[in-house]
DNA sequence: GTCTATACAATGATAGAC
DNA sequence: GTCTATCATTGTATAGAC
């Protein structure tokens, strides 16, 4: 924060000015609500620009076309998961410790940002034609990588069976994915971290008395 | 087949002589292929109707509104999800062999209709505003419910631990959720039953050597 | 950089002939 | 029941003033 003083001596000449960043980040949070309540295809620039207190020409300048404002969002949101993620792999800890603490992080990143998450999701499970420039897949991609690699350990540890790392994987992304969309549909009731922890302890731990009948 | 004669010797005479079912179900299939592809917003009614061979007013004449369409394919999807849990939940056996079976009937359900999966699904998820006037959590209900019972009666045998029923049911359906993703999306590879099987058993069997840490 | 004004295509839906 | 023809509306995007 008190970083924040002008300076650096020598600014590159070919350096824009600093382009006035409040008409982009107020037609950013507008066109995340706007394309969250409606819809990306149904919604209409000209209720996003409204709603930012400017007018239709001013999202073809900063953002190029209504897509380019779409894919300036998803990239912000590309941007916050891939932190989370890093932080999360970095951890130590026992790999039961470390599946419930990232879980517990991605659950929280959709919990604090549930119209970005929704309008992602949307554009993730949405219609081929429609999808944007976007590789929508890097989120999935990263977040099991990072599962696997603790499933791993866990198994090399000892802490876990000789069970596949992917499989292991899989299982807690459907756990996950399953109290996300429940958090982010407004028809349910959130589950909560201490249910989200239930759900992937209870994974780890088995139903059954018998390991097979 | 054979029963197909025109008979039924005193038909009511309030009952409509049956439509032409030819253009109504050309129209639905239509409607599942645009609507899949493009989304249901950014169809258009028009492409609908050239895709089944017809002109737009035969759309409106049978079933009333763009938006007439959409609940049409959801209420036969509904039946077709009914009639599976039905039948799952009147099965035999085993708890673990019933939830293996009826996770492979829903499984199998999706991958026998994805298109019209996709657009429940996209319906589902999608947004608030343009919902049509038709509960879709009506799948995540019956489906949580045929769970439950399973589990209790698994509890109640002695073949699962003294677990919370809703847990296993939760951490079922995010499992094969997640399974039926990856056969909806074409940007993965579908698991299949033989995955969904691991899966299934990797939660009641656990992964962990040791119960808790 | 942001506005007013507008071009231009496409949409959902309907009227009325047959 | 299905068509032709059409309406009113809304959409994205742009040209040019300031």
């Amino acid at each position: 924060m008190q970083d924040a003083r002008d300076i650096s001596p020598s600014p590159p000449l070919y350096a824009a000015p600093e382009p006035d960043e409040a008409v982009r980040t107020r037609l950013l949070t507008a066109a995340v609500r706007v394309f969250d309540r409606k819809g990306y295809s149904a919604a209409s620039v000209r209720e996003v620009a409204e709603m930012a207190g400017v007018t239709k020409p001013a999202v073809y300048y900063h953002f190029g076309s209504k897509e380019g404002l779409l894919v300036a969002i998803l990239e912000q949101a590309k941007r916050e998961v891939d932190t989370a993620l890093a932080r999360a792999v970095a951890r130590t800890g026992t790999a039961r410790g470390r599946l419930l603490a990232l879980c517990e992080d991605i659950y929280g990143l959709f919990g604090e940002n549930v119209p970005i998450a929704r309008v992602a999701h949307a554009v993730f499970l949405g219609p081929p034609d429609g999808a944007p420039p976007f590789d929508v897949t890097v989120f999935e991609a990263r977040f099991r990588q990072a599962l696997e690699r603790i499933a791993e350990d866990g198994v090399a540890a000892g802490e876990f069976r000789a069970i596949a790392p992917g499989d292991l994987a899989l299982a807690v992304m459907g756990i996950l994915e399953g109290c996300n969309q429940r958090q982010l549909h407004p028809a349910f009731e959130p589950i909560g971290v201490a249910g989200l922890h239930r759900l992937v302890n209870l994974l780890l731990d088995g139903a059954a008395t018998a390991p097979r009948m």
